[in-house]
RNA sequence: GUGGGAUUAGCUCAGUUGGUUAGAGCACUAGUUUGUGGCACUGGGGGCCGCGAGUUCGAAUCUCGUAUCCCACCCCA
């Protein structure tokens, strides 16, 4: 859990309001889901096997019976919305972004919290390669404007033809060296056997080294998709590594695969992830719909972010006599129907106050003394181009 | 869920083998000319030393417990 407030605050703003931009940019529309969702929803679509449902979800019994959580993820919100409002039988494509807090209950650490905040996107009823691509493209978009170095991973999943195969073959082939793995792949076999591929133990990597590969074993479908989306790729200068053991934590992906990450900010290292999900509308009750889409973790993002100069924006006011401080309210009053203006209550010299006006970041210092005061005037400087003038009060 | 580290001023941190009134830098505030900013100088405010027990003549310092945060594993954005 994590305060917003102040820079941070700034940046996370600017990273929200340049995400929305390039998504509108691309003709995605806002959409807003609830934070809270039955919990059968991410049952069925995240997947009972993942980490995030088998132990990472805030779930509650409420005052109604109802089994809920809040959401660990956006996507499955996000389609439940999507088939709820018949969109699904609609037809057509749909585009949707969205931004806000997700949940998870883990051990917290750098780049991992347990609320965090996602920008994401889903785009509905585009079954063509284009639109990952496109999605990429959007993706590398937001995160070049906000200055962010990344590295593109890439992988395909295969789809319901291919993927159920390669899948058993990996199990069997795991199964042959299971005396001499580890622990953990030994429980990845039963619950993600595909995970044990980027196990980080040494003598686990040599024993795969042998296994099947998934990219290798696509269908003909995915196989072209793939080789497509790659070209596309190349020819819109998005450099990216093919990673066969990029797996997404979640069921519903298949095909395209994607994640973006970064060497800069520890050991959390994803800043983006995304891929194809043309099963999941199905799954959730909804007329079969391709679908694709991608999340960004914003709190990984935030160190990242080049922030553009701030400028000098507004007016400090001030005075420099107890009997001036209430024309100096009045005056900020005024002002502030148009500008941006900062006032200060207490009487003090001008050096004071034109530190003050710095402080602030002001653009315009202006003071009121005795001298002003008599004549009815206000002392006004261009902290930027170091000019000063003297102004009738009418004038202000 | 597993492992390690930390907790002293608003922030970043010193603090000797246990010994008077717990320090520094930055930040804040005021003064250095009732009139010229980012710099400099001088002063000032600000601490349940995470919390609770214990040992001791005496604890920020040693012991135990507890809470919170951080880092890593797992996994993910």
């Amino acid at each position: 859990m994590n305060d917003i407030l102040s820079e941070d605050y700034e940046r996370f703003t600017y990273f929200i309001n340049t995400a929305t931009d390039v998504a509108q940019k691309y003709g995605f529309h806002f959409i807003e889901t609830p934070l809270l969702e039955e919990t059968a929803l991410f049952k069925r679509s995240v997947g009972e096997s993942s980490d995030i449902v088998g132990k990472e979800m805030y779930q509650f019994i409420d005052k109604g019976e109802n089994d809920v959580c809040l959401r660990p993820e956006g996507t499955a919100g996000v389609v439940r919305a999507f088939i709820q409002k018949k969109l699904d039988k609609a037809g057509g494509t749909h585009r949707f972004f969205y931004h806000g807090s997700m949940f998870r209950y883990e051990r917290p650490q750098k780049g991992r919290l347990r609320q965090f905040h996602q920008f994401g996107v889903e785009s509905f009823g585009v079954d063509s390669v284009y639109e990952d691509a496109t999605m990429i493209m959007m993706t590398s978009d937001i995160l070049k404007r906000c200055g962010i170095g990344y590295r593109l991973q890439l992988n395909s999943l295969g789809d319901s033809n291919c993927m159920p195969q390669y899948r058993d073959s990996l199990v069997a082939f795991i199964e042959s060296v299971e005396d001499e793995i580890c622990e953990d792949c030994k429980r990845r076999k039963d619950t993600n056997p595909i995970r044990v591929l980027d196990c980080k133990n040494e003598k686990c990597q040599s024993l795969y080294e042998n296994a099947p590969k998934l990219l290798n074993s696509l269908c003909e479908g995915c196989e072209s998709d793939f080789t497509k989306l790659k070209k596309i790729l190349d020819e819109n200068n998005i450099a990216y590594e093919i990673d066969t053991n990029l797996v997404r934590g979640l069921d519903y992906y298949s095909k395209t695969a994607f994640e973006f990450v970064s060497d800069n900010i520890g050991s959390q290292s994803a800043i983006a992830g995304g891929g194809r999900y043309d099963r999941l509308v199905e799954f959730l009750d909804g007329r079969p719909t391709p679908a694709v889409g991608f999340a960004m973790g914003i709190e990984r993002l935030m160190e990242l972010i080049v922030m553009p100069e701030t400028k000098r924006e507004g007016y400090y006011i001030g005075a420099m006599d107890e009997e001036a401080v209430d024309l100096v309210v009045g005056l900020t009053h005024k002002k502030r129907q148009s500008k941006k203006v900062t006032c200060d209550f207490k009487a003090k010299n001008l050096k004071n106050h034109l530190k003050g006006a710095d402080r602030v970041n002001a653009r315009f210092c202006c003071v009121i003394g005795s001298d002003e005061l008599a004549n009815k005037t206000i002392w006004i400087k261009d902290l930027q181009n170091r000019t000063e003038e003297t102004i009738k009060l009418t004038e202000f």
